[in-house]
DNA sequence: CATACCGCCTGTTAGC
DNA sequence: TGCTAACAGGCGGTAT
């Protein structure tokens, strides 16, 4: 699943492999991939042909390559990802992949665009650059309810520790809000649960100022570590430009570990249903709430 | 406003 | 063996 990590080496290959190309043609072969672009699918051909892409960047999990400020520089070609979407720069005579939704073509005839996605939860769409409104950069205003990431120079420490100890929910729950805090999923929301040793029910508002900081310093490590490793490629799905996964799983210490050793402690790592969800976490690292605590009734 | 939950998707695996 | 059900889960929309 592509979270931080992986979004950002997603980022970097694009950065490295397709700015500054003009494109010559788009295909957009699955309505879904593109259903966001209200307009249809040969608006989004029309806004993509004759122009290059200027940049990648990257807040949270949500990437975009702003258009060449000669024509549109006000537009971007946004992505997401969602569970398995994957942005592949390849040979023109590379077989089409199963779940190949748009292509892209470069009028130097080298290596062209290609989104997959096996789930369709993700996307892609032109959209305008607007003002972010937490900052000085601008971002696409698909984007712009979006937190910053903790990866980010301008991200907010003090602001963060604030709305989160406003609000009264499930430690777990804010670090997956995108609007309180961006780029984090299901497997280093509890990665960082881990490394902090909270459990992931404890409730924002009991929480004090100093354990919410090192929850922060946790979350940054984790994804700065897996990161340097090219990301998780946990079910496969997660690939970079160039097709490759990265090698965080190794170092995973809780997530898909059911049973298995707590690296600190040695108990066995406990899965439970949380959201909806599988969560992992070291029953004795990790210590439940206390009833008070918890979101329950009171 | 804050918070919780549903539905969208398909490939893989578990269970009968 | 063949079928069904559960599971994976990010996010926008909607309900409370």
């Amino acid at each position: 699943v592509p979270e931080l990590p992986e979004v950002e080496t997603v980022r970097d290959g694009l950065s490295r492999f397709v700015l500054n190309r003009p494109i010559i043609a788009v295909q957009a072969r699955h309505p879904r991939a593109i259903r966001r672009q209200l307009a249809g699918a040969e608006d989004f051909a029309a806004a993509l042909r004759g122009t290059s892409f200027a940049a990648a960047r990257r807040r949270g999990k949500y990437l975009w390559l702003p258009l060449d400020a000669d024509r549109s520089g006000a537009r971007s070609l946004v992505a997401h990802l969602g569970m398995s979407g994957q942005l592949l720069v390849q040979p023109r005579d590379t077989q089409d992949e199963k779940h190949l939704h748009v292509r892209i073509e470069f009028a130097d005839g080298g290596p062209e665009l290609r989104f997959v996605d096996q789930r369709t939860f993700g996307g892609l769409m032109i959209d305008e650059l607007v003002a972010s409104g937490d900052g000085p950069d601008a971002v696409p205003a698909q984007v712009s309810h979006i937190a910053r990431d903790p990866l980010d120079p301008l991200f907010d420490d003090d602001r963060f520790v604030r709305r989160t100890r406003l609000r009264h929910t499930e430690v777990k729950r804010a670090l997956l809000d995108q609007t309180l805090i961006s780029g984090i999923g299901n497997i280093y929301a509890d990665e960082s649960l881990w490394r902090a040793r909270l459990n992931g029910a404890r409730i924002t508002d009991s929480l004090t100022r100093p354990v919410l900081r090192s929850l922060l310093a946790a979350v940054r490590e984790v994804l700065t570590e897996s990161l340097r490793q090219g990301g998780t490629s946990f079910d496969s799905l997660y690939v970079n430009v160039n097709g490759q996964g990265g090698y965080f799983e190794r170092d995973l210490a809780v997530y898909g570990r059911e049973g298995r050793p707590c690296p600190r402690c040695g108990r066995a790592i406990v899965r439970t249903s949380f959201m909806n969800r599988s969560s992992f976490h070291c029953p004795r690292c990790q210590r439940p709430p206390r009833l008070v605590d918890s979101v329950l009734p009171q």
